[in-house]
This record gives C-alpha cells, sequence and structure tokens, in this order.
DNA sequence: CGGCTATATTCGTCAATGCAAATATGTCTG
DNA sequence: CAGACATATTTGCATTGACGAATATAGCCG
C-alpha cells in the first residue's frame, strides 16, 4: 500500500499502446532474448527495435542485461502490483492474437536454425526456450 | 478465437495511457454517470471532458446515453475477453491509488448534497449509487 | 420560435512520439 | 590501436494528441 509508490501507471499504459512494443513483449514472453533476434524476427530496421526498447525500460516493464557485445532483454514485472496484474493478462491476451502466434513461431524457428539466419550466426539463444525447441528435435 | 476480432488492443491501451481518463473510468466504476458530475467532481472545464469522454468512446471503453439533455456514461466490458479482463483489473488498480480514492469520495459527498454543488442541482443522479451513498444516511 | 442548459466539436498551438537515415558508442579480436 | 560487429542515439520530418478558447449542436421550456 506504500511499495508500490512512484510507479507511473500512466506511462505504463502507454507503452502497451503501441503494436511493436506489443508484439516484442510478445516475443520476450518468459525468455530473456537477444536484441539481434527481436530485430531478425519482426523485421523492422534495428534502430526502430532499439529505440521501443528503450521506451520499455523507462516505463519499467523490461530490463537489459550486456553479455559482451549482445544485449538480453527481458520483462520485469513492475513494483505496483495491480500493473504486474496487468502485464501478465496482456501477454496472456496477446498469445490469443494470431499476429502474435506467427511472431512466436518465427522465433522458435529462428532459435532452431540459426543457420538460416544470416544474423544470427553465433547469436546467444533466448534464455530459457529450451522446451519450446524441443519441437524441433 | 473468433469474436474478438476488430478489437483493437493498441488503441485500448492508448486510451488507458491518460491520467484524466482513467480518472473518469475510476468516477464511472460500477455506475453510469452523468457529465456534469465528472466536470464537477474532476474540477476540469467541459471542453475537456467532453473530449476526453469521446476518446474512451471511440476506444470502445465506455458507452453514452442520452436521457434529455443530460448524458450519461458508463464503462462498457470490450468485447475482447482478454482486454475486459485488464480493464477489470485497471478498475481494481486504481481503486488503490489516493488521488483516486478521494476523487470517489467527493463524487460521494456530490451526490448526497448536489445543493452544494451549484451545477449539479437537478442532475440526475448516477445509477447504482445507492450503495455508496448510504455511508450520507 | 427564442432562450436556456447540457454537451459536443472546431481551431490554433504546442509537446510527445513514430519513422527512416545517418551517426555514435561500446565491446571484442587481432 | 584498428576494424568488425551489436546496439544506441541523434536528426529531420510527419502525425497524433492535449489544451484552452470559442463556437456549434441538441433537447427542454415558455
Amino acid at each position: 500500500m506504500a511499495a508500490k509508490s512512484q510507479f507511473d501507471l500512466e506511462r505504463f499504459f502507454q507503452a502497451l499502446g503501441d503494436r511493436t512494443r506489443l508484439r516484442l513483449l510478445n516475443l520476450m514472453g518468459d525468455q530473456e532474448i537477444c536484441v539481434c533476434y527481436l530485430v531478425e524476427i519482426l523485421g523492422s530496421p534495428q534502430p526502430k527495435i532499439s529505440r521501443h526498447l528503450a521506451y520499455l525500460r523507462s516505463a519499467g516493464i523490461v530490463t537489459a542485461r550486456r553479455e559482451g557485445k549482445w544485449m538480453h532483454y527481458r520483462i520485469a514485472m513492475p513494483p505496483h502490483i495491480g500493473a504486474a496484474q496487468i502485464l501478465r493478462q496482456t501477454l496472456a491476451a496477446l498469445q490469443e492474437e494470431k499476429a502474435m502466434q506467427a511472431d512466436r513461431a518465427r522465433l522458435t524457428k529462428a532459435c532452431c536454425k540459426p543457420k538460416k539466419y544470416a544474423a544470427l550466426e553465433g547469436a546467444p539463444l533466448p534464455a530459457p526456450v529450451d522446451a519450446a525447441c524441443e519441437v524441433c528435435r
């Protein structure tokens, strides 16, 4: 009742009000993922992705971790309890959309066969994707 | 899985990304409420309120009903199941905020003593406010 | 009809945001 | 240190949206 202070709910919703950002969140889902994958899967110019990631970061929805030259992003549950619940529901809702399912499918494929995506050669795989990639073997 | 089509989730979040609109939704809560109350409680110019209500309407979050010269607004649960759940959670989250509680308190007071608010003389009371107004008696 | 009241829309302006293109930063490798 | 690669930031431009002020519309009443 006092711990959720200083979290900007307005900003939070603004961050969710953009298709590109929703697609990014959908791809992150419950994994930590490298920017290069996001760029590749969304097929958007890298600066665009980077800008949207910065926006999500400023809204407190994702966090970034550097590992060598790669940056890994993952969803950060907001300290605001209500917002956290809303975010979870949003992620669940996104999975219902065909376009989002298609994005995820493409990610799964890219993870399994990074060789087919020139840009992804040698890039670190998304973190707990393991389960998803069982499909490929 | 096919009934939620044509609902713009992006637009939905954009509509929630504004403090004035969140305050309006908070005041509507589970009741149907006259615009004049919204104007009075928020203390904002009437055109501003009207504009935000139009925005909410365009996003499919509220509906309006005319009754003589008065317009009543109420929250309309979106056909998109996920969005509906998110909206419910949002409303619940808003109630945690002190500012929102204060708005509601002022509304309750205004409902019980419309005479004290010159602008509300004779205006139709919010619909199922009854329970809330028990406090006053 | 004319005037009053409640609400909506328009207008001009300004800040925020989206995009593509160019450029900068940071990290590794040799 | 130079060069390559991954990512971030800046720049210029177009759009959106918020605001106050003014104005328009709609319904009611005499």
